[in-house]
DNA sequence: CTAGGATCCTGTCAGC
DNA sequence: TGCTGACAGGATCCTA
């Protein structure tokens, strides 16, 4: 789930109840969760590469944490704070069947949920958390890229489709399947267009839209999260708020009236609006051979 | 080198 | 009710 957004506001969140507390045990209930060997001390710091969270103790160790598909924050305290992947174990007694690793501090504990095992923790020297090789491959994230440069990516890449090229954290980091989606939507790009056949005012479009895209997403993040916990068991509306068309299949585009569309590309559902994102080269629906309808719904 | 598909794993939901 | 297949907010590995 989480993508860029996301882990931005666990950051900021977590800080509020981790820093300049001390990590006092580690419990590792899946080792496939846990790389390296835990340790004690104090945090110092929380970083966020794209979308891997770093916490420094004051030891010269550092925790990665990757949250991939399913994966969660929760801090158990005083108050509870929660994050990561929208599921009931926001509320629920932990640990769980789906906790892996129970980290006590000297305040609380924080649980490492994730139900599909793709996520992890691990320990690494802090002197080396920027060579370690999933950090060291990362791009540049929508805000500190250039036009130009994003352009240039665009058409080495130019045989895949362009959700797919955005997709890839090596070409531009932090985008997942939700605000890959809702940037194209914004931009007017359809998905299956070969990243070769998006023009240069096209890029600029897209790269602005993913800046906005997510900083809205992380402007209210904080709020919805928030919101999410104290509910009682009832799911939040964290994709309401801002989704145009993810998971809106069916409904009305909020631009133009028409129903937005459920199809696959690159083996993702994608979601588009058929009126404001149309494949306007021929070459394009030849290549994207996977993208196919999966919902008729007008 | 690129591009696409399979794969890791657990859980849920639709359709029979 | 039970079974089956599809799918899921990610990234890597394998193949052509």
């Amino acid at each position: 789930m989480p993508e860029l957004p996301e882990v931005e506001t666990i950051r900021r969140g977590l800080n509020k109840f981790i820093l300049k507390h001390k990590i006092t045990s580690t419990d590792v209930l899946c080792q496939k969760s846990f790389i390296g060997t835990p340790a004690t001390g104090r945090v110092n710091n929380l970083r966020r590469f794209g979308k891997a969270l770093i916490i420094d103790l004051d030891n010269g160790t550092s925790l990665m944490v990757h949250l991939r598909m399913t994966g969660q924050l929760i801090f158990d305290g005083k108050e509870r704070y929660a994050a990561g992947h929208p599921s009931d174990n926001f509320t629920a007694e932990l640990p769980n069947r789906q906790t892996r690793v129970v980290l006590k501090f000297d305040n609380g504990t924080l649980y490492f949920n994730d139900q599909r095992k793709f996520g992890f923790t691990k320990t690494l020297p802090t002197s080396k958390v920027e060579n370690d090789d999933f950090i060291q491959k990362l791009a540049k994230e929508p805000w500190q890229m250039t036009v130009d440069e994003f352009y240039d990516k665009l058409q080495k890449h130019s045989k895949s489709c362009i959700k797919a090229t955005i997709l890839d954290q090596t070409i531009i980091c932090g985008l997942g399947n939700i605000y890959a989606d809702e940037s194209l939507f914004a931009a007017g790009i359809h998905p299956a267009r070969l990243s070769g056949s998006v023009t240069k005012a096209e890029t600029a479009k897209l790269l602005t839209a993913a800046r906005n895209v997510m900083d809205r997403s992380i402007a209210s993040g904080g709020s919805t999260m928030a919101t999410y916990v104290k509910a009682d068991g009832t799911k939040g509306d964290y994709l309401e708020k801002f989704a145009q068309v993810f998971r809106r299949e069916g409904k009305k585009c909020p631009r133009c009236g028409a129903t937005i569309q459920k199809i696959k590309i690159a083996g993702r559902g994608t979601h588009i609006c058929p009126h404001c994102q149309k494949l306007s080269f021929k070459s394009d629906s030849s290549a994207c051979h996977s993208a196919e309808r999966i919902k008729r719904n007008d």
